[in-house]
DNA sequence: CCAACCTTGACACGATCGTGGTAAGGTTGT
DNA sequence: ACAACCTTACCACGATCGTGTCAAGGTTGG
């Protein structure tokens, strides 16, 4: 049984064992297993365990955040969704041609209704 | 005073404006403010509190996820960092050679450092 | 001037996160 | 065979998230 059991690897990285499964259920970092299930951590898990630590110091990052950006990484149809939303920046409001605001003098919520129409149909 | 105020926005959106300062304070949808303060949301900023909306709903984000997706986009750094750490990807345990395993017979925790040396001295 | 907005800040509260512990049961090595 | 490990599945508990509401004060428009 070569590669380090969960208590081993918990020893050498300095997480803790629990957290080790909680990284895996993450989608971070899933060891191969023994013939009985046994989580075995080998030179890479490792490595990766120590950088992940450094990592989430260095920038102030949660697990979900990692976590989150590997699914980025691994769903196409969800990195370019969120890509695309990202990418419609906030434009300068000098972009809208000011249009005609303002110009009903009605009840409250035909105002707010015509106002979006205006905007929305831009 | 053109552009919806907060509570417009909110009507339009579905978004309650209590949601629309916690979503400013995310990094997300930062409206133009008129000269004393108000928030002035307009057509783009309309647009993408929408679509922002969906995109959550369709691939069951956190407001936290597109946050740190901006993040991500914006600061390069954070980025490369943490691309390259997703980029040392788990190998298939076979592309590390067995190499000689437990040959120690010594306490527990020498074989334990043993086995952490040789991994991370390969 | 006054009603109806807006602002920020605070308290609240259920839901989830990050973490530890414990229980019930299988595996392993001597 | 037995101690010392491993597994999954729970209960717990403070911290943060998502959201509402309320308070104290400034702005706006008729």
């Amino acid at each position: 049984m070569d590669g380090l059991t969960i208590n081993e690897a918990a020893e050498t990285t300095g997480w803790s064992s629990r957290m080790l499964r909680y990284i895996e259920r993450e989608g971070l970092i899933a060891p191969r297993r023994s013939p009985s299930g046994y989580r075995l951590y080998g030179a890479e898990e490792l490595q990766r365990l120590r950088t992940l630590r450094e990592l989430l110091d260095a920038h102030d990052l949660s697990l979900g955040d990692v976590g989150f950006a590997s699914r980025l990484d691994r769903d196409e149809e969800l990195h370019t969704a969120v890509e695309s939303w990202l990418q419609a920046r906030p434009s300068r409001p000098d972009d809208v041609p000011a249009s005609d605001w303002l110009r009903f003098e009605q009840d409250k919520h035909e105002r707010l209704l015509a106002k979006a129409g205006e905007l929305t149909a831009t």
